[in-house]
DNA sequence: CGAGCGATTGAAAAGACTCAACCACCGTGG
DNA sequence: CCACGGTGGTTGAGTCTTTTCAATCGCTCG
């Protein structure tokens, strides 16, 4: 459990920080960073932020993670994108002074820091390099989505989760890839049991090992070739 | 015809700067700016750049429109954006000194203006107002595709259609719309046929207007509900 | 141990695509 | 001026993928 291992974060020393886009910022930005944040313990299903409301900061996913989705018709879900440890969260809206457009929800337990906006956005005037970590993140997730909407719209179910499952094993890491099937067909953007009898095939192919609701990848690249690439 | 009323547009009293981005350069910047830049005279069907080439500049477009798109497998065309007088192209891939991972294209005959890497970067680090309008307009376009993510997993194709004719129309102000019918389908994300059909439908219920290939909205209210809103 | 939710399976229906043929408009060249 | 060729648009029929609905299963947590 995460929660007995929970202690407040030091920026200054934290390794997610000095991997991601925070890592440019240095000397008493950190320190001032290090007062005005704050860490939480998350527990499964919990929203970080919602649809239509007012961000007022930005989410450091320390450990843990979360799915950034939107609602469409009768309330289904389609999963946008799956954030892990490392990873900075809504940010995006803060910039245009606008409510968020998706919702952030955790897929698991997290410990998370928060950093307002009126802390984080001063940064940017005096950070070239953090100034420029965000605009790189941002126009390479735009082209990301570019992508993903180019596979939404000519590639088969089939093709396109043998591309979420390469996906998610990047997400994943060494660790087996654990969703929900329900998630994983808003992330595919599928049924639910059409994904289901899609991973029975992949099972049957030798391309992926299920262990009750948790997927291992076996052959990444028959995967691959499965995905159309 | 465009080309005979080409002439070299003057960044200081252009109103499509402006009205963009590019507003909030003032002073010996706007200067600086046109004396670098260059104006182009494009036919239809010309390329501004091709998906897997180094960007070295960005495209302002004065007059016409242009396509961004991606090739999917089997070369079929995705079309992610459409751009249109006094939109920026282009400005994306610069910031990730990546390949572009789409191409752009003249839908018609344009005039568009280039201003090259090195003059249009360094203004971001002395000009706030600048840097903000790209943080914004880079976030409200990921907002976007998320929304085109979410349309393309769960809406129907004559969901989807209603929902690009709202789009187009748009772009198109009080023009009607004059796209090809792949273009068209390349753009909801569906095979020509299907799109033509559908169009025919539309006009029976009598929400457009054909022309040719041109079409107008007669009844956005009804599209809007068509789209399913 | 029972309730309930998530996972799974089957069968039927619907939506969309493919393929093939045909049409219509337009510019070209004889 | 007209026949020709070509491209883009349209139609029809058949097929296939994917969804939907309904029912069942099975694990997990009080």
């Amino acid at each position: 459990m995460l929660e007995n291992n929970f202690r407040n974060i030091s920026c200054s020393t934290c390794l997610r920080r000095k991997e991601n886009l925070l890592g440019g910022i240095l000397g008493e930005d950190v320190e001032h960073l290090e007062d005005h944040k704050s860490c939480n313990y998350y527990k499964k299903n919990q929203y970080l932020f919602v649809e239509g409301s007012f961000p007022r900061g930005v989410f450091c996913i320390n450990e843990g993670k979360i799915k950034i989705f939107k609602r469409g018709d009768g309330g289904k879900e389609q999963i946008i994108q799956i954030a892990k440890g490392g990873d900075l969260v809504g940010f995006r809206a803060m910039f245009t002074e606008d409510a968020y457009k998706v919702s952030a929800e955790t897929l698991e337990e997290c410990n998370i820091c928060f950093i307002r906006k009126e802390d984080f956005l001063p940064m940017l005037d005096t950070n070239p390099m953090l100034r420029n970590g965000i605009l790189k993140e941002l126009s390479r997730e735009l082209a990301d989505r570019a992508d993903f909407i180019t596979n939404m719209a000519q590639k088969s179910v089939r093709q396109r989760l043998a591309f979420s499952l390469l996906l998610l094993m990047e997400i994943y890491q060494d660790e087996p890839i654990n969703l929900s099937r329900e998630d994983m067909a808003n992330f595919v953007g599928t049924a639910t049991e059409t994904l289901i009898r899609l991973l029975k095939d992949f099972k049957e192919e030798g391309i992926i090992e299920i262990n009750t609701r948790k997927i291992s990848v076996l052959d990444a690249k028959k995967m691959l070739h499965v995905a159309g690439y």
